[in-house]
DNA sequence: ATTATTGTTGGTAG
DNA sequence: TCTACCAACAATAA
């Protein structure tokens, strides 16, 4: 489920469901999926925390809790106390908000809240428990390490352009780094470069100013449409937004020709033969 | 039974 | 130190 704008998209959930609320109970018994404490001691950091804010970068979700305030004459040890909770969703992790106490399949964790008397929860879900909650008081070292997020921070073509000229991979390839930009995924990626009409297979140092430029383009296009998609009432559900991500053998809606996959750094890739133009390195002088 | 999967990390080699 | 390449992680759905 999750790139850049599906992460998006659960923050604001998770806003909404979260938010100014106190964890009065967790249910966590994964020891893969919480780090880098075991279970018992993620459960106990966390519970008797308030949400303050949740803040996204790229694919990355952070929790900032704090201590609730003791009662008016009390003094606490933990007052003041903070914990930072980092969240990577992996490849099927998602948050969903839980209409009763029954778990729900391939739930690992359970956050039972509490505002004013009334108790909600919310379920962290993933099948394939590539996902992490990670509980740490400086930025985990992926977090730190990644690239400018193009929702948040927008995209600096001239900076994007020198970052991609360093690169000999495919532009593709070099898409997929969260150091160059934070939450572009593969399908996202894929989709971009359909609309700027650049091969994915193009080395990254051959393509021009305005190739750089129309990607940025491409993105900033793909990116708000698939939100748009999924805050549409019923919406992430189908296919999707997407033009030609997964419709190899289908016509290319710009052009008619047939889409072609190809594998990319291990990752499959859609794209059209007819209107995706491969850009080459200019060959030097000898 | 076989194949594909929206992601990241850690190792190795250059 | 930076880049490229590869395997591994784990489990489901079609």
């Amino acid at each position: 489920m999750p790139e850049l704008p599906e992460v998006e998209y659960t923050r604001r959930n998770l806003e909404r469901w979260m938010r100014g609320r106190t964890i009065v109970g967790v249910v966590a018994t994964d020891p893969l999926l919480v780090r880098p404490k075991s279970p018992r001691e993620f459960v106990s950091a966390v519970t008797g925390q308030s949400i303050a804010t949740i803040e996204r970068r790229g694919k990355w979700l952070r929790f900032v809790l704090t201590e609730v305030p003791p009662k008016a004459g009390r003094r606490s040890d933990r007052a003041g106390r903070e914990t930072t909770i980092y969240a990577h969703l992996g490849m099927t992790g998602w948050f969903e908000q839980a209409p009763s106490a029954e778990p729900l399949r391939f739930q690992r964790v359970g956050f039972e809240l509490e505002r004013r008397g009334k108790r909600t929860r919310v379920a962290y879900v993933d099948s394939r428990r590539w996902g992490r909650l990670w509980i740490a008081e400086a930025p985990v070292p992926a977090w730190t390490a990644l690239g400018p997020d193009p929702l948040n921070d927008g995209i600096d073509v001239p900076a994007l352009a020198t970052k991609l000229g360093r690169r000999k991979r495919a532009i593709k390839e070099v898409l997929l780094d969260q150091g160059v930009l934070a939450g572009v995924g593969n399908i996202q990626a894929i989709e971009a470069l359909w609309k700027a009409g650049i091969d994915p297979r193009s080395p990254a140092d051959a393509l021009s100013r305005a190739d750089v430029r129309a990607i940025a383009h491409g993105l900033r296009w793909t990116i708000a449409r698939t939100l748009a998609d999924l805050e549409k009432p019923g919406g992430g559900l189908g296919s999707g937004p997407f033009r030609i991500y997964g419709k190899k053998g289908a016509p290319c809606p710009r052009c008619d020709r047939t889409l072609a996959r190809i594998e990319l750094g291990g990752r499959t890739t859609t794209f059209c033969p007819g209107c995706q133009k491969r850009r080459r390195r200019r060959r030097r002088k000898g």
